[in-house]
DNA sequence: CCGGGCATATGGATTTGTTCTAAATTCTGG
DNA sequence: CCAGAATTTAGAACAAATCCATATGCCCGG
């Protein structure tokens, strides 16, 4: 059956839940949004939402996309990825995990939490905290290599 | 004394010679910007290359000064090093190490290779080669902290 | 139920880092 | 000295992201 028009087939009272948890007013912009964005663990960028979000009809402005994707990511609801010069990545996934960015096709992969093992904290500057810490693996096709 | 215009206090012949070892034709464009970058380790983005050569008199165009950085970071001179969504920096300190990089004032550190234990390494698609492993750790200046 | 006030949303213009383009200049080999 | 290739250049073009001024919607007091 097809799911009503911008539910992106998650419940809206979850999601509203989630987003009071977070402290955020779950406006109908910010519900649809969050919808879209939580339907499954993606990577997205902010075109690309702003797209899927007004696929049928105009139901959130470019300008409501950007407020939002950054208020989220300021109440850590997904994680900003800055992998590529041309576009910020939004990573619906806030489990511990890092990334492996493929720089021919800008194919962004998740990495689990475990396969690295970060030790050790660096020296901080006085009064800093520490945000997060991200591991990235740059990858290319090797030139001889299996056919893309 | 006052270093020749544009020579950055390094010696022509020796940045001469490191870029041809990397298969760069050193050409005046190509030196004088090594000569600024080699100066010592630093973390600089292409507007701040372009201002620094010109500072004196214009001696390199925007687009060479875009155009060399670009074949530094190919041919493995300099790394590009991306934390901010505002600019990319370029990092003249080639030998193993990460990042620190503070949210509040857009400041760039380095952090040794060996503070961080990366070990394992996630599974890779077909036919692709790892470029890099990079760590960044993000920090914001701690709400009641030290005086900015 | 009504109205004031504040947060939120909007479209469009703007900004800004980067890339593109087409032409000029500089090298290289013969 | 010439032809061809590589490099450089100025400025136009581009696109992601931001800004702005306005409109809308929502909550609260009366």
């Amino acid at each position: 059956m097809k799911a009503l028009s911008g539910s992106f087939g998650l419940d809206r009272r979850a999601v509203t839940e989630r987003l009071q948890a977070h402290g955020i007013k779950p406006t109908r912009q910010r519900v649809l949004l969050a919808q879209f964005l939580f339907q499954r663990p993606q990577h997205v960028t902010a075109d690309g939402v702003f797209a899927a979000v007004n696929a049928e009809r105009d139901l959130v402005s470019k300008a409501t996309v950007y407020n939002t994707l950054h208020l989220f990511v300021q109440q850590g609801l997904v994680r900003e990825v800055l992998v590529d010069r041309e576009r910020a990545f939004y990573d619906s996934n806030t489990s511990a995990h890092h990334h492996l960015f493929c720089e021919d096709d800008s194919q962004l992969t998740d990495v689990p939490g475990d396969v690295f093992e970060v030790r050790g904290s660096p020296q901080l500057p006085d009064g800093v905290e520490v945000i997060g810490t991200e591991v990235i693996v740059r990858v290319r096709r090797r030139p001889g290599g299996a056919a893309g």
